[in-house]
DNA sequence: AATTCGGTTGTTTGAAATGAACAATAAAGG
DNA sequence: CCTTTATTGTTCATTTCAAACAACCGAATT
């Protein structure tokens, strides 16, 4: 079997949505259609894609309904950035500890990619908490509160107390916007006071910030570069950001 | 175009999660398998169902992956009172109202039929929360705790102080096991909990019960008849459970 | 090096599913 | 009652499919 065709069909399908057999048979120019046949129905029975006449579609895809689209619209802008620090991320996470997850895609991402272990999971976000209960065998915890439309976050003063009276060992922190001024910031109040309430509370604080997100300016503040220990990013950062991160000891990967 | 056969295939496939055509030749013998084919080609352009060669399949179905399968079980036994019921509980709910949605299956059955006006609504199902955000432009609130990975609960202490308050209209209530002698019962204490807490707190507990989970006992009893204000079910209550309620002064539907 | 063995891939082939095209039927409107 | 339009049924050529077997590859064993 030939793993790395699999897989090079699975992303294909996976980045355009569905494929047809011919789309396939020109890909693939050096394999019979049967194999790729074949390669469908282990694929299929792998629940990545189901086969359709004449081709396949990616499950991904299909599971998100017509009123997800907006949220749809962000979870897939720089899905291949957010990919590859998710990656990086959860290279950071062994079993049995205790993680926070954030809310947003970035994270969600990163729920998906974990190995199915036990840890103890924490998250304000209910997509987020689902995957991992059903995808892993960790314990995972919910914080309480009003659910944001927009990103999915579960946030509000009960969040916070909920987030102030437990210890992660990791915690990963998704990022909307850095500006080397005004330090990591984001557009809702309730949502930074959770940050920085998590912030405070792990004994180790990894950033998910996409190279997109450097150079943007939201209202609130919830972190400045000496508050956290690694930066994971998707290589497209600028020098004189790397810089700061070295003069703040911070990692960056 | 027969919209009642339509709608009726449709039905089929989103309880059984799919379908050959062999199957729906078998239900619908009236009928040719082309007008049938069309069909599943008309619910593929409305998104509801995704033909596969020989049949189709839910699309509702597909976005639960493998390791749900467990939960999913649980969704689908019943699933045509479960729907009944639903049916009746969401006829109580008029917009701008706070109403409290119980975890499980028949829960969520009511989650996905409410029409999309805006609510006050408060669960403790993360898969709720996420079905009523999408579908609705309610305001939704979370408890927050531990994810029980049996009925997808959020439960525990903080669940139980967030719950105590806020006010409900209406609370709907679903029900693992009911017997006569013992009133209302779960099997986990912290489930438990949390329902004495939210029936403490609504003005109105509407009881959501399929038949067969009368005459059985669980554990820990959260309520008796006398705490309730509205049982519904699917008609198939036997006459001593009528009587009781009418002593009780409860509606059932 | 030759042999064997397990697994993957290619080819042939008959069966099944599909949709186009046209015929028949039902429904709607004048 | 006739005309028009939409839905349904039937036939049929085309496409897709997987079973079965053959060929191939690579690794382990002799």
């Amino acid at each position: 079997m030939n793993k790395k065709r699999r897989t090079d069909i699975n992303s294909y399908i996976q980045s355009k949505g569905e494929v047809t057999m011919n789309e396939l048979e020109n890909l693939f120019p050096q394999v019979s259609s049967m194999t790729l046949r074949r390669d469908l129905n282990y694929l299929e029975s792998q629940n990545k894609i189901i086969r359709t006449r004449g081709g396949a579609k990616s499950i991904e895809f299909l599971s998100i309904g017509a009123q997800e689209e907006r949220y749809l619209k962000k979870t897939l802008t720089h899905i291949d950035e957010k990919n590859i620090i998710a990656a990086k991320a959860v290279k950071l996470i062994s079993p049995e500890r205790s993680i926070f997850l954030d809310a947003g895609s970035t994270s969600m991402c990163l729920a998906k990619m974990l190995p199915d272990e036990r840890y103890y999971v924490f998250t304000s976000a209910p997509n987020v908490a689902m995957e991992v209960v059903y995808s892993t065998s960790s314990t995972v915890n919910l914080t309480g509160g009003e659910i944001n439309r927009d990103n999915l976050a579960v946030s509000g003063a009960g969040a916070v107390e909920f987030m102030e009276n437990v210890n992660v060992d990791i915690a990963f922190i998704g990022v909307p916007a850095f500006d080397l001024h005004n330090g990591f910031s984001c557009g809702n109040i309730n949502d930074s006071q959770l940050k920085k309430a998590i912030i405070k509370r792990a004994a180790k604080v990894v950033v998910l910030m996409d190279s997109y997100k450097n150079g943007i300016n939201l209202p609130y503040t919830f972190a400045r570069l000496s508050d956290v220990d690694i930066v994971i990013s998707d290589g497209k950062l600028p020098k004189e950001f790397l810089d700061e991160a070295k003069k703040n000891n911070v990692k960056v990967l």
